[in-house]
DNA sequence: ACCTGATCATAG
DNA sequence: CTATGATCAGGT
């Protein structure tokens, strides 16, 4: 039988990932928590990627800030997903910071975006902020990659808000913008500033970006999934 | 009730 | 600062 226990090596394979992922499905975080030796905050008001952290443990995914895919030898992205009861996404989920200049020249196909989503691990964690933490059960994993109706619509946002950006309009573009993308501030607070091109062209200094899936677009890739 | 803009922790 | 991991919370 297989040992609940964390992956101390990355996965060989996306079988044996799936089913590190499966064995994790209907355990408490509080459960992996304690198994893996993982103090348990209160909540996540300062520790919003604590869920994240613990599953990557657990699957044996690269710890840390690398700009690399959790899973770089499998080319796969560990995405965490809070849920209510009825399995509708809580929150948009974060992809990538957006580039601001030096976009002369880029498209979709070489994208960060696109080679984020290229193949996504999600895995759904109850999210209602009345469970505790330590009671919050984790789902069912999908290994999942963008149908072509999928990278259709999210070529079509990436463009739009890209468009914006090359052209100075960055202060212009809300998080209404985009259909399944969404750009919204992506920093430490509201005083962190990066720099970005202006309408006249010229650098100014304007609030990091990143790029997030809207809840429509996540919420129908999981109910794809669950319902089929 | 929900969404948008703001925010939190950590590593390098 | 940028990157990783995301959720918070007030205004609409």
């Amino acid at each position: 039988m297989l040992s609940l226990s964390p992956l101390r090596q990355p996965p060989e394979d996306e079988a044996q990932l799936l089913a590190q992922a499966g064995l994790l499905a209907g355990m408490t975080l509080g459960e992996l928590a304690a198994l893996a030796g993982l103090p348990i905050p209160p909540d996540l008001k300062r520790d919003k990627g604590w869920t994240g952290i613990l599953l990557e443990l657990w699957l044996g995914a690269s710890a840390g800030s690398k700009p690399e895919q959790d899973f770089a030898a499998l080319g796969v992205e560990l995405k965490t997903i809070p849920i209510d009861r009825q399995g509708r996404p809580l929150e948009t989920t974060f992809v990538c910071v957006a580039p601001l200049t030096g976009n002369s020249g880029v498209v979709w196909e070489t994208s960060h975006v696109r080679h984020k989503l290229k193949r996504v691990l999600w895995i759904p964690v109850e999210g209602e902020r009345a469970i505790p933490l330590a009671e919050r059960r984790v789902g069912s994993p999908l290994l999942w990659s963008p149908s072509a109706h999928e990278e259709a619509q999210l070529r079509q946002d990436w463009e739009e808000l890209m468009d914006l950006i090359v052209l100075g309009h960055v202060e212009r573009i809300t998080a209404r913008h985009g259909e399944v993308l969404q750009l919204r501030p992506k920093a430490a607070n509201s005083k962190a500033l990066t720099e970005a091109i202006g309408a006249n062209g010229e650098p100014i200094l304007t609030l990091p970006r990143g790029f997030y899936l809207k809840k429509n677009f996540t919420g129908a890739l999981l109910a794809r999934h669950f319902l089929l």
